[in-house]
DNA sequence: GAAATTTGCATTTTT
DNA sequence: TGCAAATTTC
């Protein structure tokens, strides 16, 4: 290959080095993903190296299945044997084949995060602690502190000593047990245990070792402990590992990344190689610059600089708004004249916000001025409920010990095993050492169950005993079997929940999904469907040229790129947030962040904040951003509204500034749907409520200064409801 | 049990 | 403020 022709100096360096430790520090916009694809094929290309023998690990899916196709494209067919994987399905592909060294069975599920909430739910039931000192979430927080510093339950309960401390290493032990009874693993299990496996077994260390002769980590500063650990296991024998990462783009401290991993790399691998990839293919010089000033306020990092390949651009734009609704007004307006007068797209504009609750205002304006937008990263749709119970079906049938899953759905729908019938199973479970699946099974022998409730129990056991005997099916067909046979489509269809017809199309998008995910992976079983899907998060399905603009956490936005990134929300208590005035770390690791969301802008860069806004429900007067700050002026034009705007550099010239165009379809915003004027109210006028669903407004009363309105609801009925208090909407 | 009402609480979330 | 969870009410 010719690599000299395609690669500059040093991502041609970077590419070359296969032999030994190497240390990339890939900047933002540096060509990471081209340097390591050429590298990649330069190995089995040149060198002859035999793909099975590379493993290179991103942190998600859509990064993995990138690195792929490009290596694909670049060597053809040979790149399949190479595992380009997420750490998460590195480990369960390990797992999968090796747990049972463990003791558990290889038909284990995956627990999500609301699955591990039930379970340290059922943990402090158990241990009878006070829910009002031990928070679920923390107590999830701490386990996962601990999994990913590769703490054992044993070693937390020797080492804490405070209290509180005390208890969580308790709370943690036990959680264990379960998990392990449930024959079920976490998210952070799945490296753990894969640690804990080749702890145990040093042959199958060793077999891995010898495979994996080539080992490649990208983003390696957002890598905890646990997962450093892990690479040092498999790179121990040859030695060959390359890692890449940038320390300042590390945005993940807070969930257990450990920047030490990256800025000691030299001290844990001896004669490392490192070499800097500076130039930067994205971004225009100035916003190239500004971000290089505004990082140069860390004090940990390496050193390093973000050297332009581009022309300067324009400026970086700066826009205060009175309030956050001219915020995101002129936020729209922005991308209605750009689209117009520069010709862009929609898909070329990001808006990139700290909090995913600011996203609200922006989606308001958008959808008035039928701005097609799409939102990264709020609701999931694998968190959707109906979802959630068809998937717990679905781990229900693959592992019999899973009781979570089967709590969740032995009484959804409906069919008349209450909470008490299961705790009379669960206690006559425990009693015998057996699962709950089994007690279920064996429900005759409890004296306490009525004949009618032990029937119905063996009814639905039999359903899952024989959907077992199915699993071959193709996994909708298996799917449509299972809701069909527990009569859950028809449940929803004679249900009178206002939801129900949403809930319905949700389960046949899951369908859909379902023959999506076969055609793509012939001959594929319901156990790799339901692992793509607890392991796929939402940025994976990102699609970059849906014809929308793309609202985003600046944290989901990395690795991405649009040629015009509006950061909003640029103040002091939100970005940088209160809590980094008193942590110095903090500090550092939202300027990173800030880094992060600069460094996404190809063309144009727009900073907004508001002079006054409500946060918690207070309206208070805000100043501008720290960080805003930290931007030389003269890389900045303070922008206004209508047209005009002032330069702020220290000539204190003024130019003029793209004029609004009187045609631009805007509107001031109208009603929010609690203060709906009251001759808008009208007899005959269609509404919809958040609960009830649509209906018609039949009768309107007036009395000591409130509206009701008399609503028949298409099906629920006829509601009184207050107008101003009742979450309702004209449609 | 579901619906209405009150209370509480509030970053970021690659998997 | 706006929401989800907890609690009370029907």
């Amino acid at each position: 290959m010719d690599l000299k022709n395609v690669l500059n100096e040093e991502q041609y360096e970077a590419a070359i080095n296969i032999e030994g430790p190497l240390l990339i520090l890939a900047g933002a916009g540096s060509g990471k993903t081209r340097t390591i694809t050429y590298r990649i094929a330069h190995m089995i290309k040149d060198l002859d190296i035999k793909s099975y023998q590379i493993l290179a690990i991103t942190f998600t899916n859509k990064a993995a299945k990138e690195m792929k196709d490009r290596v694909r494209s670049l060597i053809g067919e040979v790149a399949e044997n190479m595992w380009i994987s997420t750490f998460h399905s590195l480990c369960v592909r390990i797992l999968r084949r090796e747990i049972e060294k463990l003791g558990y069975t290889n038909s284990f599920t995956i627990y999500d995060f609301f699955d591990q909430k039930t379970l340290v739910k059922q943990c402090l039931e158990i241990l009878k602690i006070n829910t009002d000192n031990f928070d679920v979430s923390e107590v999830i927080r701490r386990i996962s502190k601990y999994k990913n510093e590769f703490v054992k339950p044993i070693e937390a309960l020797s080492r804490e000593s405070g209290y509180r401390e005390k208890i969580f290493a308790q709370i943690y032990e036990l959680y264990e047990k379960k998990l392990f009874e449930n024959n079920s693993l976490d998210f952070d299990n799945l490296i753990f245990k894969t640690i804990e496996l080749f702890e145990k077994c040093p042959d199958v260390l060793t077999f891995y070792q010898s495979k994996f002769k080539y080992i490649m980590v990208d983003e390696y500063q957002d890598t905890n402990y646990a997962q450093y650990y892990l690479v040092k296991l498999l790179a121990s024998k040859y030695k060959n590992i390359c890692v890449v990462g940038d320390d300042d783009q590390c945005i993940y401290q807070w969930r257990g990344a450990d920047i030490n991993n990256i800025l000691d790399f030299e001290k844990d691998y001896k004669d490392t190689k490192i070499i800097k990839l500076e130039k930067n293919y994205r971004s225009k010089a100035n916003i190239l610059n500004a971000a290089n000033k505004v990082i140069l306020n860390n004090l940990r990092r390496k050193d390093k600089v973000l050297r332009p390949i581009n022309s300067e651009g324009e400026n970086i734009k700066v826009f205060k708004a009175s309030n956050a609704e001219e915020e995101a007004l002129f936020v729209a307006n922005e991308i209605v004249r750009l689209i117009k007068n520069n010709g862009y797209e929609y898909k070329d504009f990001g808006i990139l916000y700290r909090t995913n609750s600011q996203s609200r205002m922006f989606e308001e304006i958008f959808v008035k001025n039928q701005i097609p937008y799409k939102l990264i990263g709020v609701v999931r749709f694998y968190e959707r409920k109906e979802i959630k119970d068809v998937i717990a079906y679905l781990k229900t049938i693959i592992n019999p010990s899973d009781e979570i899953s089967l709590r969740r759905i032995v009484n959804e729908p409906k069919r008349g095993i209450g909470d008490v019938t299961v705790d009379k199973l669960s206690e006559y479970a425990n009693q015998n050492s057996i699962s709950l699946f089994d007690a279920m099974v064996a429900c005759s022998e409890i004296s306490t169950i009525s004949a009618r409730t032990g029937n119905t129990i063996k009814e639905f056991s039999k359903i899952i005993l024989d959907m077992r005997e199915k699993m071959d099916l193709k996994p909708s067909e298996f799917i449509k079997l299972i809701l069909e046979k527990v009569g859950y489509m028809t449940f929803f269809k004679t249900s009178k929940d206002s939801e129900a017809q949403t809930r319905l199309e949700n389960i046949e998008e899951f369908i859909n999904a379902a023959v999506n995910f076969e055609d793509l992976n012939y001959g594929c079983s319901i156990e790799e469907f339901l692992e793509n899907i607890t392991l796929v998060s939402e940025v994976d399905k990102y699609d970059e040229n849906a014809s929308a603009v793309t609202l985003m956490t600046i944290h989901s936005s990395k690795g991405l790129e649009f040629p015009v990134v509006f950061m909003v929300g640029m103040e002091n208590g939100i970005f940088p947030s209160n809590k980094c005035f008193d942590e110095p770390d903090e500090m550092e690791e939202s300027r990173r962040l800030c880094y992060v969301g600069i460094t996404r802008a190809k063309n144009l860069l727009y900073l907004t904040h508001a002079n006054v806004r409500m946060v918690y429900g207070e309206t208070n007067f805000r100043t501008k951003s720290k960080f805003l700050m930290e931007i030389p002026s003269n890389l900045i034009m303070n922008v206004t509204f209508g047209g005009e705007e002032r330069v702020s550099n220290s000539s204190g010239e003024v130019r003029t500034f793209g004029k609004f165009s009187p045609t631009t379809p805007f509107n001031k915003p109208k009603e929010i749907q609690n203060d709906i004027s009251e001759d808008e109210v009208k007899i005959g006028r269609k509404v919809h409520h958040k609960t009830f669903g649509e209906g018609m407004i039949c009768k309107v009363e007036n009395s000591d200064g409130k509206t009701r309105i008399y609503v028949a609801f298409d099906n629920n009925g006829v509601k009184k409801l207050e107008l101003g208090k009742t979450p309702i909407k004209f449609i």
